[in-house]
DNA sequence: ATTGAAAGCAAGTAACTACTTGCATTCACG
DNA sequence: CGTGAATGCAAGTAGTTACTTGCTTTCAAT
């Protein structure tokens, strides 16, 4: 019995990611269960025998997909903020790349199936949440100005990261750096944006050679 | 025979809009030609018999929604750049709204029918050029830090608008700003981003009055 | 009044859709 | 060996799709 599982699961994970895939390319209407059969390798019918319909089919993929989410963390009490934001920023840019084509489809079809919604949601409102914690708490210990906006500098950083991230592989033009240096200098101008960096603020100014401007540390 | 046209026009014109409405609710595949027909109020055979195909259709469609484009304008020498950008901001989010679920859908399906991107990208890109140029001059008079990364700043910039456009009303939660305070606090952290506003800086600390906080100027 | 273009209407076509049914095949397990 | 579950295969169903054809109606211009 276990074993036979093992090999009934096989089949239904090959649909699942094969689902993903047909999904990613045509969205909800155009991914075909025979596309889906054929690209996972498998018999139209059995799709049906396991999901019983192309609606249940999808409902699973969802799932699947929300539940492996390994988001990265900031950390609790703030040190470099220019680096640890940078990595944490470059890791969420490949979080998100990562499903970018689903995401695409999702958010186009999101006034058709809103269940959609909670597997392009999760991501950028937690990393929201996150980023807020710690720019407030920059503010709390002095790195940052306690008079700015934060959470509307959060919501464009992480509006500026979605974007990124679904928009940079079919509208390239759209984005003037090259995608390896992008996640430090989005970090350089939403730290100056809470007075976290720049030439007139207590940020140690070493920070910004990280970055691309060298002539502030002169 | 001009009469005729003018009929004859009448109907092109219903069926261009009804295929707009349709499409922004359904997207391409889900917009039938049956559907378009009835909500035009003309027969489906009319619309075939106008356009000759689907796909004619919703070429003639894009182009149609192209050429109504009259974007905002920034002033060419800068004055008070929260004023002028605020309202500048807030016409562009008017304009884009105004073609959110067709931008949702087309980009979407950018990569099954690539053509619909002109459409969505000329609003942005266009707005992209003048906001640059603006924040430019704002360096070149010394309203803003000559050392800020002013494209990185206005792709951030250009991208919140973008997805407060096209992602407010169907994911309210991740806008924490009320719409009406929106562009003008978007400014603001971009003035604070390229170094024009905020405590240690240049920039008249009136401006800030008419943005959120009045502490900048006690 | 006659003409002619534009539109409607009913019907049909061929392809595709999700989904079903019945039967044959495989193959690990007892 | 044989039992039974998982899968494949061939065929079919009912509905939808884009698109066509043939005919009638409307109605402004001559």
């Amino acid at each position: 019995m276990t074993l036979l599982r093992s090999a009934a699961m096989d089949t239904r994970e090959r649909i699942l990611q094969a689902a993903a895939r047909v999904y990613a390319q045509h969205g909800f209407r155009g991914a075909t269960t025979r596309l889906i059969a054929i690209e996972a390798g498998v018999n139209e019918v059995s799709l049906f025998r396991t999901f019983g319909s192309k609606a249940a089919l999808f409902e699973a993929m969802m799932q699947s997909h929300a539940a492996s989410l390994p988001l990265p963390t900031l950390p609790d009490v703030p040190g470099d903020a220019q680096l640890e934001l940078t990595d944490w920023c470059a890791a969420l840019l490949a979080h998100m790349r990562q499903w970018r084509s689903i995401i695409r489809k999702s958010f186009g079809e999101l006034e058709e199936r809103p269940e959609a919604a909670t597997v392009m949601c999760e991501g950028p409102s937690c990393a929201a949440t996150a980023l807020a914690a710690y720019a407030t708490r920059l503010q709390t210990v002095g790195l940052a100005d306690e008079t700015a906006d934060v959470p509307t500098a959060v919501s464009m950083f992480i509006s500026s990261m979605f974007g990124d991230a679904i928009s940079r592989d079919v509208l390239p033009h759209a984005f003037p750096q090259p995608e390896e240096d992008a996640p430090a200098r989005y970090v350089s101008v939403f730290l100056r944006a809470i007075g976290a960096l720049g030439a007139g603020d207590a940020a140690p100014p070493r920070i910004a050679q990280d970055a691309k401007d060298r002539r502030v540390t002169a």
